[in-house]
RNA sequence: GGCGCUAUAGCCAAGUGGUAAGGCCAGGGUCUGCAAAACCCUCAUCCCCCGGUUCAAAUCCGGGUGGCGCCUCCA
């Protein structure tokens, strides 16, 4: 197996530090607003990576954060007046929520900067006491990048390429404007914990080093997040941890790719970020996991308007089928290994979820060939084909479930005016007395309003055009 | 200005040395009063440009150009 290591900027060949067992590490979300598909596809892919890992044998822990104090999140105490810790806690509530809509496992360990602080000020008391980290009289304490030699190996970069774009803020007492903050003093009426360095609260880089030193000691296989997180955040925790330890700290950096809608990214400013909860009245989960693994996870995923139809549209014409399958064969027994290999060969180049994927109509135009043909294997292949495509977080609902939650939220879209609905049923009842050149003119004012006729067995439907 | 990622058909997208997966759209056909659906067929002599390495390159190297991102909080 395969993975692509940021810090080498190539595919390595994957061994855990220690045989059958992997530690790894995702950093979550910082719990300042609610969660977008980008957070979604980011616990999407660990939980998935997670899942694979264990499919291979190893005895796998995955710890996930939740950034539950920072600026933001005091900002929106402010504004809102519920406390901040109050906040955070009703903060991941709802996400936790929507993450379960997803079918989103939680992580082995969920970790939470406020339950650490003690961890995360003992970090920080040793890299002060080995000379890296230096207090400030206002209270706030930086860590020192010249003290660090390897500072930059991960997002290849000089502490002077850094001071190039660097903003320079008066009121700061760095020694050098690369410094990150360590520690942060508190300011009036801010949420605050007591340290040697007087009432403060952690920085944001810190408490990934401090947390992962508590879950798992000095080095972790695999840390992964998102690809923003490169710099500063990751280069931070190396240069925290490893001016500490003197030993390397992640074996494999992970960065899955953001999300841009249209072409462009997704952020609150530009008013087009996708939340998961609105996306999740229109689409079915599975749906919206299917169009985010379409895509390798190291790439960007451009959202265009048609991708989540089509891949809710994909999804139902291969539940249709299973529907189809089980209905005259039952549900058969898994043990099409060739299915199954084909999938692990692969994700284990680098979790190619893609190809696993884009597969899948090969598989189901086999499986549609033995029903017409008469082949009951076909309800072994569809066995086979929900066993080892649940581990993307698909086909794990009943054929007749999904169907029945896919138009649901399809008739959640789109209402059909009683207008529309009553020239449907007018021409209707012109095609049953075989009046054609009515009908006919019917569906063309049924199709002037905007919509359209589509006649089945037994009936009609209308549609949205 | 520095750093990183990326460039494959109208669109999305896989493919890291052996001669272009898959999906959408489009076109043709079968079927059906018509339409839709379904099914079948077709759809990149070529992978941003220019050089180089090689028997062989979309894939490796060098140089350009374009797009995106990070350098301030960000999955």
């Amino acid at each position: 197996m395969r993975i692509y290591n940021t810090l080498t900027r190539t595919k390595e060949e994957f061994a855990p530090l220690e045989k059958g067992k992997v530690r790894m590490y995702a950093c979550g979300i910082t719990v300042s607003g609610e969660a977008h598909i980008g957070h979604g596809f980011q616990a999407l892919i660990y939980d998935i990576i997670r899942k694979y890992l264990e499919k291979k044998g190893y005895s796998v822990t995955y710890a996930r954060n939740y950034t539950d104090v920072d600026d933001k999140i005091i900002a929106r105490s402010r504004e809102t007046g519920i406390p901040a810790d109050r906040y955070a806690a009703m903060t991941i509530e709802k996400i936790d929520r929507v993450m379960r809509e997803m079918d989103i496992d939680d992580p082995t360990v969920w970790l939470k900067a406020t339950e650490n602080i003690d961890n995360i000020i003992d970090f920080i008391s040793e890299l002060i006491a080995k000379g890296h980290a230096y207090a400030v009289p206002c209270g706030d304490v930086y860590f020192d990048v010249t003290s660090f030699k390897g500072y930059g190996c991960l997002s290849n970069r000089t502490v002077e390429d850094m001071l190039d774009g660097v903003r320079i803020d008066n009121g700061e007492e760095k020694r050098n404007p690369a410094d990150f903050a360590l520690w942060k003093a508190a300011k009036e009426g801010e949420i605050s914990w007591r340290s040697p360095w007087g009432e403060g609260r952690p920085g944001w880089h810190i408490e990934c080093s401090a947390m992962n030193r508590a879950a798992f000691g000095e080095q972790i296989d695999i840390h992964g997040g998102g690809r923003d997180l490169i710099f500063p955040h990751h280069e931070n925790e190396i240069a925290q941890t490893e001016s500490l330890t003197g030993k390397r700290f992640v074996k494999y950096w992970t960065h899955n790719g953001l999300i841009k809608v249209n072409g462009q990214k997704m952020s609150k400013s530009l008013g087009n970020s996708l939340l998961l909860e609105d996306l999740l009245k229109s689409y079915s989960n599975e749906a919206i996991k299917f169009a985010l693994l379409q895509t390798n996870y190291r790439n960007d995923i451009n959202i265009t308007d048609n991708l989540f139809p089509d891949a809710e549209k994909h999804l139902t014409d291969f539940y249709r089928t299973i529907s189809a399958v089980e209905s005259k064969y039952g549900k058969g027994v898994a043990g099409n290994s060739e299915i199954d290999s084909r999938f692990d060969e692969c994700m284990d180049d680098d979790f190619n979820t893609a190809l696993a994927l884009s597969d899948l109509f090969g598989i189901f135009k086999k499986i549609s060939a033995k029903l017409a043909a008469g082949d009951s294997t076909c309800a072994d292949d569809v066995a086979q084909v929900k066993k080892t495509y649940s581990l993307l977080g698909i086909f794990k609902k009943d054929a007749a479930q999904y169907l029945a939650e896919v138009e649901s939220k399809a008739n959640n879209v789109e209402s059909v005016p009683a207008e529309v609905v009553g020239l449907a049923e007018k021409r209707w009842q012109a095609k049953l007395a075989r009046n054609w050149a009515e009908a006919d003119a019917l569906r063309a004012e049924i199709d002037r309003l905007g919509y359209a006729v589509k006649d089945g067995k037994e009936g009609y439907e209308v549609v949205k055009k």
